[in-house]
DNA sequence: ACGCCTACCTGCTTGC
DNA sequence: TGCAAGCAGGTAGGCG
């Protein structure tokens, strides 16, 4: 999916571009983009007439608070895409919910592969939108009812680019953890955002390798993976984000940080640091990208100065 | 806790 | 050219 920066472009976008608009209507094109236990027939029916106050993201989710304090959550996963059109845009096959605006434009909910989500939530009451495995993401995710908004995502680790994520809070959470570090860093209930891209984008910037076990860093390390963090997300913020094929802002346009990037999908081209080529391997079932010399699997005994 | 597997989907690329 | 295998930004649920 669209990772934290992917996602936040297209929750700025749509604030930008809809916040303050009325959905006239909606239709859904493919039952199951919208989540269990809401119908699809009574979802089109409970977001007719609805105005949309603000948008903004938690997580990989993008959330838009509408006026009634209900909350629409939209999970994009793989390829899921929210586009503003103007009226008379030719119709996107691809299109899988279709929200009519009252001023003539339509807001696209996009999905190649079917993957994403939406809900329609309470206000103040919000279900799960899921995050992680653990017993508490699975308890909220059954039990339907009365969870304030600050429970729904408790699922979640903290915000990244938050200002209480802190590089001694990453201490802590990562000296209780034995896991691979990119594993943990996909983890949702680690820490929220982070997803196949800039995990390794992150973890080349910080020099370590992805299988290093969290509870082996040094303090050294963990400041450098904190601040790697950070600076790998923000500036695909500033990009707009990275795009292989199928994301895009809420303009429709494609992302400029695929092409900044040091890691990613660069398997045998030359390290931007040292020159040697980027090695693939697989971990927790995903594709990862680092450097063999810049990336050493041990810690090298002594912290480089 | 952790790692690994399968599912969910479709389209594009790669290799024979 | 054709066709099958492999690959893709994510996550939920199950097993050992």
């Amino acid at each position: 999916m669209p990772e934290l920066p992917e996602v936040e472009t297209v929750a700025r976008d749509l604030q930008r571009w809809v916040a303050g608009a009325t959905i006239a209507n909606a239709t859904v094109h493919w039952d199951r983009t919208i989540r269990h236990p809401q119908p699809p027939d009574r979802f089109e029916a409970e977001i007719a007439g609805a105005s949309i106050r603000r948008v903004d993201r938690r997580a990989k989710t993008v959330l838009l608070h509408l006026a009634d304090g209900r909350v629409m959550t939209v999970a994009l996963r793989m390829t899921g895409a929210l586009i503003v059109t103007e009226p008379g845009t030719p119709e996107d096959p691809y299109a899988r919910v279709v929200f009519a605006l009252r001023d003539g434009r339509e807001l696209r909910y996009r999905d190649v592969r079917k993957f994403g989500r939406i809900g329609l939530w309470p206000g103040g009451g919000l279900r799960s939108v899921g995050a992680g495995r653990g017993a508490r993401s699975r308890k909220v995710a059954e039990d339907g009812r009365r969870y304030r908004i600050g429970e729904v995502f408790s699922g979640h680790g903290p915000e990244p680019l938050s200002r209480n994520f802190t590089a001694r809070r990453l201490k802590e959470r990562l000296a209780r953890r034995s896991a691979r570090l990119k594993t943990l860093l996909l983890d949702q209930s680690f820490i929220a955002g982070v997803g196949n891209i800039y995990a390794d984008e992150a973890l080349w910037r910080a020099r370590l390798h992805p299988l290093r076990p969290a509870d082996t860093l040094t303090d050294a390390e963990i400041r450098r993976l904190h601040r790697a963090l950070r600076q790998v997300l923000r500036q695909g913020i500033t990009n707009r984000g990275s795009s292989f094929s199928d994301y895009v802002g809420a303009d429709g346009e494609p992302g400029a940080n695929a092409e900044r990037l040091a890691v990613y999908r660069r398997t045998d081209q030359p390290c931007y640091r040292c020159g040697r080529p980027i090695s693939r391997i697989v971990v927790g079932q995903r594709s990862t990208h680092f450097c063999p010399r810049c990336q050493p699997e041990e810690p090298v005994g002594s912290e480089r100065p």
